[in-house]
RNA sequence: CGGGACGUGGCUCAGUCUGGUAGAGCACAGCGUUCGGGACGCUGGGGUCGCAGGUUCAAAUCCUGCCGUCCCGACCA
């Protein structure tokens, strides 16, 4: 008769959100902070959800042509001095290396020694590198266009960490690519944008809205940044891709020139995307519940657990070689193209071996005992549901309806999201009401407050930046899909012909 | 980097004000009883009290510095 709690997780989500997050990935055991400042530790059951991410995405890039390629981690200094906005961008949060050699002094301590004569940046993106690269690649319109990803880590020395949402290192992918023209250039900007539309949506079941940032929020150094906002269940934005057309910014800056067919020298247009681990942290706060992370089954690092009971130990011969043997069918059961990801836990701990099922975030649990043996039948919970609602089904019937139930999961936890977001945006004409939209009632402790408010907005940063001093409230993005309507700027009056996604950010 | 809170077994915390043999619950290991149940009993393992100095006969406790975590801000994927 434990004290039993009435969630699993504590705080609440309503009591304390960041805290919330904080612990739902403790007890999903996915990450843990690291000695090290600002990074964090993926374990397996995290990182197995980044390696379904990482496949995915890698997949649905090279159906569009991109091939993968590695580039240094250390950046000499001057490469991120050639492109100007680029500098402002970066600067202030890069690792130096300036030293190449330790020598232990006369305690014992390590000291470096060996100064560098150029010191070296940990990359923070690579344009700069890989621009070098493609200067050398790029000789003719022949070889165009380039079309580039790396898998990689990077380091911002970021002031203020949150685990998977904001590292000092973190795991990403970044595509480069050059153009012989500004409209590829920007198709393929959009292509990508796409990517990451679909990889969020169909995939992490996270619905986005697809846009342009606007000046103040764009990349250093792009022409135009794209990308996906989502709303958490804090009802903040959060920015979970993006892509980059570049025009010929960084083409002069590491000079990627080419001979055109018509035998002029020319510059290319780059473009560069990229998503990171913060997908796993977007995901989290998007599905999870007060008893856990729920993992959306397509990307899910395991989609079933076997968990047989064992009364008497007679049973136990019985009972592990029908679960294994139900292990083995559903091994062979493709889902999407990838066998079904079975566990078997057939650990004696009483209760407490479902729960942490629950608040890792399986999609699935089974339990077997000897009384739905004896009726050739399971007895199945699913993370979308209630953890009491469970309910028996026939073996037969389970292992060949295991893809619909995962589509069923995957399709619910999608439309709860959706639902979720619609509720919470709103078209807002009225600068009072605006602010009312995002002040709390509570200014303590504000309570989850907000959301995203439609609002026309004349395109000034002045007014932007007015917004941010009063609510810390940004443009998150200027959505594509929507239809032109004339109306006053929010902040000024002045005449507008788009509304614009305002919300609080990560 | 500014403001605030905090740092004691894996986790949550007591002990700090008033210096005097490091504690509890949960978790973990063993045995037993239970169990379609986030169980119960007994036994046991585990902490140089964030780090470094200082004061003192004596420091988790007092002083100084540093490091880290969380929250709010500035910055950002």
């Amino acid at each position: 008769m434990g004290k039993q709690a009435k969630t699993a997780i504590e705080p609440t989500r309503e009591e304390n959100y960041p805290e919330w997050y904080q612990e739902v990935i403790k007890a999903s055991d996915m990450a843990e902070i690291s000695p090290v400042r600002g990074c964090m530790v993926i374990k397996p059951w995290g990182y197995a959800l980044w390696e379904n991410i990482m496949r995915s995405l890698d997949d649905m890039f090279k159906t569009t042509g991109v091939k993968n390629a590695y580039f240094p981690l250390f950046i000499p200094i001057n490469f991120l001095e050639k492109e100007a906005a680029h500098v402002e961008g970066f600067a202030k949060e890069c690792a130096v290396v300036t030293h190449h050699r330790l020598e232990q002094d006369e305690n014992g301590r390590l000291i470096p020694a060996g100064k560098l004569t150029e010191p070296l940046i940990v990359r923070p993106t690579s344009e700069t590198i890989i621009g070098d690269s493609f200067s050398k690649w790029v000789k003719s319109y022949r070889d165009l266009p380039i079309l580039i990803n790396q898998w990689a880590n990077v380091v911002r020395w970021e002031m203020r960490t949150r685990i998977f949402l904001r590292t000092s290192e973190f795991l990403w992918q970044e595509g480069h690519t050059v153009h012989a023209t500004r409209e590829e250039a920007i198709d393929r900007t959009q292509m990508m944008l796409e990517v990451y539309r679909k990889m969020a949506e169909e995939y992490l079941a996270i619905p986005v809205i697809t846009g342009e940032k606007s000046e103040a929020e764009k990349f250093p150094g792009a022409e135009t940044t794209t990308c996906i906002e989502a709303m958490m269940q804090d009802r903040k934005a959060l920015q979970a891709g993006t892509s980059h057309f570049l025009g010929q910014n960084f083409a002069r800056a590491s000079e990627i020139k080419f001979q055109s067919d018509k035998e002029a020298e020319e510059y290319g247009w780059t473009t560069s995307w990229g998503s990171s681990t913060r997908l796993i942290g977007g995901l989290i706060m998007t599905h999870s519940d007060d008893n856990g992370v729920i993992l959306p089954p397509r990307v899910a690092s395991s989609h079933v657990v076997l968990m047989p009971i064992i009364r008497k130990d007679k049973d136990k011969q019985m009972v592990m070689d029908y679960t294994d043997e139900l292990a083995a069918r559903l091994r062979n059961i493709s889902y999407y193209g990838y066998p079904i990801r079975v566990e078997v836990d057939a650990r004696d701990i009483g209760g407490a071996r479902n729960w942490e099922w629950i608040k890792k975030g399986i999609p699935l649990r089974v339990e077997i005992g000897p009384k739905d043996i004896a009726s050739d039948s399971v007895f199945v919970g699913r993370r979308d549901k209630d953890p009491k609602d469970k309910s028996a089904m026939g073996k037969d019937a389970f292992a060949d309806d295991i893809c619909r139930i995962l589509d069923e999961i995957q399709n619910t936890l999608f439309q709860r999201a959706l639902d979720y977001r619609k509720a919470h945006t709103r078209n807002i004409d009225d600068k009072e009401a605006f602010d009312h939209f995002f002040t709390p009632e509570n200014k303590e402790r504000p309570e989850i407050h907000g959301g995203f408010a439609m609002s026309h907005w004349c395109g000034d940063g002045a007014c932007e930046k007015k917004i941010k001093e009063r609510l810390n409230v940004t443009v998150r993005c200027i959505p594509y899909d929507q239809e032109n309507e004339d109306g006053k700027c929010i902040e000024c009056g002045k005449p507008s012909g788009k509304r614009v996604v305002f919300a609080k950010a990560y």
